[in-house]
RNA sequence: GCCCGGGUGGCGGAAUUGGUAGACGCGCUGGACUCAAAAUCCAGUGAUAGCAAUAUCGUGCGGGUUCGAUUCCCGCCCCGGGCACCA
């Protein structure tokens, strides 16, 4: 009887699709559960090994959640716009929508063939026009909003207050003032152009070498119109919203640090020679006594203002140098400061004396004010700087607590010390202030309050995240629903979708046009007053789509609106999201803003879209290397008596992990696995090699084992000659339920590489013992069937039972089969085991004690040894102390 | 530099979070079946010593708390990921 499992997944797959299996009804008498997997790019390489392991994970909670009785939504679909295939386009002249047709068949084909339980009839498309046309209709709602500070919530633009003085100005000054306040908006905006992909990408898309995350590229600046949304104005109440997140720590922690939100105070300088004012964001007022310099960003709109004429020339070339820096020269040569002299004092607000104001680029203009008290004794950055322009550093807090060498030094101002202490040279009577003594806590609470009352000031909170660059130069993105008139208004085209015009060449401009600018007909409207207009020719990011597709797997077909809300009502928010690592920030961050507008203006009905997020670990692959460390191609790899050598040099090699890929030759691919070993040993392998959110390396010999595991329950359990009887053996029957309430405990940890090591340990017990019942056979495929749903089909189906088991009840272990009359407690002399002693569970201490030292085999190891005491743990442990 | 993870046999990894370290799988060794091999089945398998019972050592390193520490505390080392002139 062997395993025929290509047979057997090929049948299981035909009978699911045919009857439906795994179609979802919106029955909303059952408890709701929605799980999500983050879908992917159908890429022309196909399906990578990384792909089957969250969609594994979650295949197996869907169909232990059918089995419990939930109505389950398990979705899948393809975010489909992006570059590749534009890429491609611009290559061979195939148009993106071909190549996305055909790798999206590609993709669906490699899935389906895994036996994964998604309801192929919500499958969704990014580039489908029936699912953008509701990304566009999001952007107009988003264009559409404003963000109320008074009640902390996203509001329809139509019920913005204008005041007044705005509205006397006339109608375009409304129009600005409105488009000030809207949560998408058309800027001048300095931007990270690529010149390899021509096109901006975000903040978050420039890695911190400088680089194109998507191509590796340099970036540079930019002056470019471009669509940007107002992420920040929701930095709040993205960070408050963590808080009642099921995620993992780390990236609720990462998406902490991306808001980035800090307190501090602004402090107002007066500069003299002037009379204007220079405002800086300190997150150390506490510090004004130690300012003996301040420094303004090369950006900073006062620089011509405060350089003085006989600083012209070269301050003028210190900002023209600046700007020309990449952000890699300013982030590689952040080890030497440089800046100049504008030759303009400021006021010390606290001390009255005149300090020196300069330019840096160590200041960015993007955050705070663009401008910073300096404090060198007590700031690492400001020291570093004193140092080398030679400005004077003023100690002000004493490290009472520091080494003696180091405090004396700090004191001395020839050390930095940025941590907490006491006060010294901070008082003015002058000024009605008086720090000293106090410590860092207190110390900028008095500031704070001193700086409100002298009106020099007040406390603040500063966040780093900035403005989301919404667009791109791009032909394979959604198309703004937008309109540029020649008399500079702008509308939206309300009539959607708004179609990508058919075109034959897809490359873009050189300046940072989109390839759209050349689709002439499409380009240009008329309205009925016969004013000309230009349809907007960026694109979108390839993040819209991915913001929201979540939404749409509830109601995908509906083609009046968005979705159905009561659906929404019931589906959201999603129980369960899988995913990589990589998309902690940016997918989850943009996809959470949108859902607060959204929620905001009544269009879903909870706050947050995700509620339990769990990252899957990246599947690795095994590597050689030489002794000096030089990669070495697997297929150049032979193993001798468990080392490894060169094939060609015969040098000795070591294995290490390493990332899959193409150089090394060590890329699995899902095909051909299926094909070797079926669907159910891949599935089953991958949650076995170790605990999901794990980076771990592939191996092959790791499948066989699992595959043999699929063999060895197959040939017991399909076997008719191994089930007879009805009643069970006890012993089998407490195995059973045993792996029946690990299975079920740990499947709900997500802790599948145990579970699985439960159904092996009893097979292995099964098999053993050489029979069992049908009943029993039936339990098995019970439990099996989430990890290898084939296999579980056909061993519900061949003692009779009527196909499918997807929806019979879980099992319930029966705790009373677990119950033991026996336990075998470990007796251990200070600590260390020394034999096993069988006793009733019901033993009471005392009988325990005197039990143990009954034991003849007590006797030799308290010899010459006084006995202090013995510690009963019931049901865990006997200890013997021994002086 | 800062913030998260993580260091356990030859390998992937278990350990109900303070209670028998090494479940399960791979690999390896021996045996059965076979003309032989593969497949399958059975037994063994942390290290050291011993015929053995057994003893000693053993969860990155050094301390500590405890009857008892892979688990808790203090101080280090190494690996992976993220952030990085954010005032």
């Amino acid at each position: 009887m062997d395993y025929n499992f290509v047979e057997i997944e090929q049948r299981w797959q035909k009978y699911w699709e045919e009857n439906g299996t795994f179609r979802t009804e919106n029955d909303f008498s059952k408890p709701k559960y929605y799980i999500l997997d983050m879908f992917p790019y159908p890429s022309g390489a196909g399906l990578h090994v990384g792909h089957p392991e969250g969609y594994t994970a979650t295949d197996i909670i869907s169909r232990y959640m059918r089995m419990k009785g939930f109505n389950v939504l398990h979705p899948m679909g393809w975010d489909a716009f992006g570059l590749p295939a534009e890429q491609y386009a611009i290559q061979t002249g195939t148009h993106p929508a071909v190549t996305t047709r055909k790798n999206c068949d590609n993709f669906r084909r490699q899935i389906k063939s895994l036996g994964l339980s998604y309801d192929w009839e919500r499958e969704i498309n990014t580039t489908d026009p029936g699912y953008f046309k509701w990304t566009q209709w999001i952007f107009i709602r988003l264009y559409n909003t404003w963000y109320d500070r008074e009640t902390c919530k996203g509001r329809p633009i139509s019920e913005l207050p204008v005041p007044g003085e705005v509205r006397s100005q006339g109608d375009a000054a409304v129009r600005d003032y409105i488009a000030g306040k809207r949560l998408a908006y058309y800027d001048n905006a300095q931007v990270w152009w690529c010149q390899s992909c021509r096109t901006v990408c975000a903040n978050e898309e420039v890695l911190t070498d400088g680089s194109h995350e998507k191509c590796g590229h340099q970036v540079i600046r930019k002056n470019l119109k471009q669509w940007l949304l107002r992420i920040p104005q929701y930095a709040e109440r993205l960070l408050s919203g963590l808080e009642s997140l099921d995620w993992p720590e780390g990236v609720k922690d990462m998406q902490r640090n991306w808001i980035g939100k800090s307190h501090g105070a602004e402090v107002d300088f007066c500069i003299p020679a002037s009379g204007s004012t220079l405002r800086v964001y300190t997150t150390r007022p506490d510090t004004l006594f130690g300012a003996t310099y301040m420094v303004i960003s090369p950006e900073h709109p006062m620089t011509a203002e405060l350089v003085t004429p006989e600083n012209r020339a070269a301050a003028e070339n210190y900002i023209r140098n600046a700007s020309l820096k990449s952000d890699l020269d300013r982030t590689e040569l952040s080890r030497e400061k440089t800046g100049i002299f504008t030759g303009s004092y400021a006021e010390n607000p606290v001390t009255g004396s005149l300090i020196p104001v300069w330019i840096a680029d160590y200041v960015l203009m993007g955050y705070g004010t663009g401008a910073i008290m300096a404090v060198p004794a007590h700031d690492t950055r400001d020291f570093e700087f004193a140092r080398k322009f030679g400005i004077p550093v003023k100690c002000i807090l004493d490290p009472l607590h520091a080494e003696p060498s180091l405090r004396e030094k700090v004191l001395a101002g020839d050390a930095c010390w940025t941590e907490d202490g006491n006060y010294i040279n901070s008082a003015n009577p002058v000024k009605g202030i008086d720090i000293n003594g106090l410590n860092k806590e207190k110390g900028i609470a008095a500031i704070n309050q001193w700086l409100e009352v002298q009106k020099l000031g007040k406390a603040t909170v500063n966040y780093k995240i900035r403005d989301w660059l919404f667009s791109r130069q791009r032909y394979w993105g959604e198309p703004f629903p937008v309109i540029h008139w020649e008399d500079g208004e702008v509308t939206l085209d309300e009539e959607l979708p708004v179609l990508l015009p058919d075109m034959e060449k897809f490359e873009p401009g050189e300046g940072g046009e989109s390839p759209l600018s050349n689709a002439h007909d499409w380009l240009y409207v008329t309205d009925q007053n016969q004013r000309k207009g230009r349809r907007e020719t960026n694109t979108m990011p390839q993040w819209a789509g991915s913001c929201w597709y979540y939404l749409r797997f509830i109601d995908p077909r509906n083609d009046r609106e968005i979705f159905n809300p009561q659906l929404e009502k019931y589906w959201m928010p999603v129980d369960l999201y899988i995913g990589g690592a990589e998309h902690a920030v940016l997918h989850l961050l943009y996809s959470r803003f949108w859902h607060k507008v959204l929620f905001d203006l009544g269009i879903v009905s909870t706050d947050e879209p995700f509620a339990r997020l769990f990252n899957q670990g990246m599947i690795l692959a095994f590597a050689y290397e030489t002794a000096n460390g030089a990669k070495v191609s697997s297929d150049l790899v032979e193993e001798r008596d468990g080392s490894w050598f060169h094939r060609e040099t015969g040098e000795p090699l070591s294995q290490i992990v390493a990332k899959m890929s193409k150089s090394l030759k060590n890329v699995i691919n899902p095909d051909d696995v299926v094909r070797q070993y079926g669907a159910d040993a891949l599935r089953m392998y991958e949650m076995f090699m170790g605990p999901l959110d794990e980076r771990k390396p592939w191996s092959e010999k790791g499948v066989k084992g699992v595959f043999n595991f699929l063999n060895r329950a197959y040939r017991f359990f399909a076997d008719p000659d191994n089930i007879s009887g009805d009643d069970e053996d006890p012993y089998i029957l407490k195995q059973l339920h045993q792996a029946i309430r690990k299975v079920t405990l740990d499947i709900e940890n997500l802790k599948f590489n145990t579970a699985i090591s439960a159904l092996m340990v009893f097979n292995n017990a099964a098999i053993k013992k050489g029979k069992t019942t049908r009943t029993t056979a039936a339990t098995f495929a019970k439990i099996l069937s989430p990890f290898a749903p084939h296999l579980g089909e056909e061993l519900w189906s061949i003692h009779g039972h009527t196909p499918s088991l997807a929806y019979e009840p879980w099992p319930d272990s029966d705790e009373t089969l677990l119950r033991e009359e026996l336990f075998e407690y470990p007796v251990s002399f200070n600590g260390k085991m020394r034999f096993k002693l069988e006793l009733p569970v019901s033993m009471n201490t005392g009988d325990i004690q005197k039990s143990v030292l009954e034991s003849e085999k007590t006797t030799k190891y308290l010899e010459g040894k006084t006995l202090k005491k013995i510690i009963v743990v019931p049901h865990k442990i006997i200890n013997v102390v021994l002086s």
